[in-house]
DNA sequence: TTTGTTGCAAAACGTTTGCAGCCTC
DNA sequence: GAGGCTGCAAACGTTTTGCAACAAA
């Protein structure tokens, strides 16, 4: 896993992975990547749809199809969070962040540690060349504590 | 995330569980953690539905209700990859493992790597409790990047 | 006896697909 | 002009749910 030095705009590289796979530029596709980029944290498919519909209307198919290419383009992250619907982000100038996930409440938390990532980072393999990883810690958060206490005071 | 000393087995574990929550101990619910125990690797719930079909009978939304209860019992570790239905694995008797997913074919390969674990392990939270976790690292396989190099050579 | 659990089938859900028309290239 | 892409609706596969019968407590 190496780290890049200044990348070029989202717009550019997807420009550049549609021409080298032979996709087309379609305005469908560049608004949806626009609208992503305008997005701060996790969104899944039906609420970027949702969202597309005040500016550029594109069908819900459009959508997943154009969010798979930026997927293989990675240009967003994609996570299978437990029941829910997959949930994306975009990969660029957002840092290479950690999920706390809490089993109770399923609430979703971000963080970063130098030392978890060097770690990541180092670890090398003999028939595999990494490019991302993601990490879930699981466990359960203050307001479960509390409300699994207040249950066991009840009983 | 803390050791814990020489664990009880997986059918005490349930029976405790079960007791603290209040549900009952039928048949079909210690059939299929048995069956559990007895698989090495990722399962979905259709495969043990199958598998369960040998012996004893179980229809397929016990064993989703059941692997729920394992899931929160924390007798198994649920894992949601990209396409395919949720895969789980027995929690006990096996190393905590990573997951290395070749983004191309889908292949995924576990590995250990005591620095990860270690700097994972030592991560503390304020106001969050962990108690496991999962980490997927993403790449290409050396198979598939042999194919990809073959496709660039015939453009 | 009470009520949680089961099996079954139907429904729900997110996602994919087939197809006719459109618009990049 | 050719063929990839779009929107739409229908289909798909996994998971959940409603319900009557059953069985653990």
């Amino acid at each position: 896993m190496k780290e890049e030095p200044v990348q070029p705009s989202p717009i550019e590289l997807f420009t550049e992975y549609l021409i080298r796979h032979k996709h087309r530029k379609t305005p469908e596709r560049f608004a949806i990547l626009e609208k992503i980029y305008g997005i701060d944290g996790h969104f899944n498919a039906e609420e970027l749809y949702e969202q597309m519909q005040h500016e550029y209307r594109v069908s819900l198919a459009t959508v997943y199809n154009t969010l798979d290419l930026l997927h293989d383009a990675a240009l967003i992250v994609k996570h299978q969070f437990d029941g829910q619907p997959a949930q994306y982000e975009k990969a660029l100038g957002s840092s290479m962040h950690n999920h706390s996930v809490c089993t109770v409440c399923g609430r979703i938390k971000e963080f970063t540690d130098k030392k978890i990532l060097m770690a990541i980072k180092a670890k090398e393999f003999a028939n595999f060349e990494s490019t991302h990883y993601s990490l879930y810690i699981y466990g359960v958060c203050k307001k479960c504590q509390k409300k699994k206490k207040q249950i066991k005071k009840s009983i």
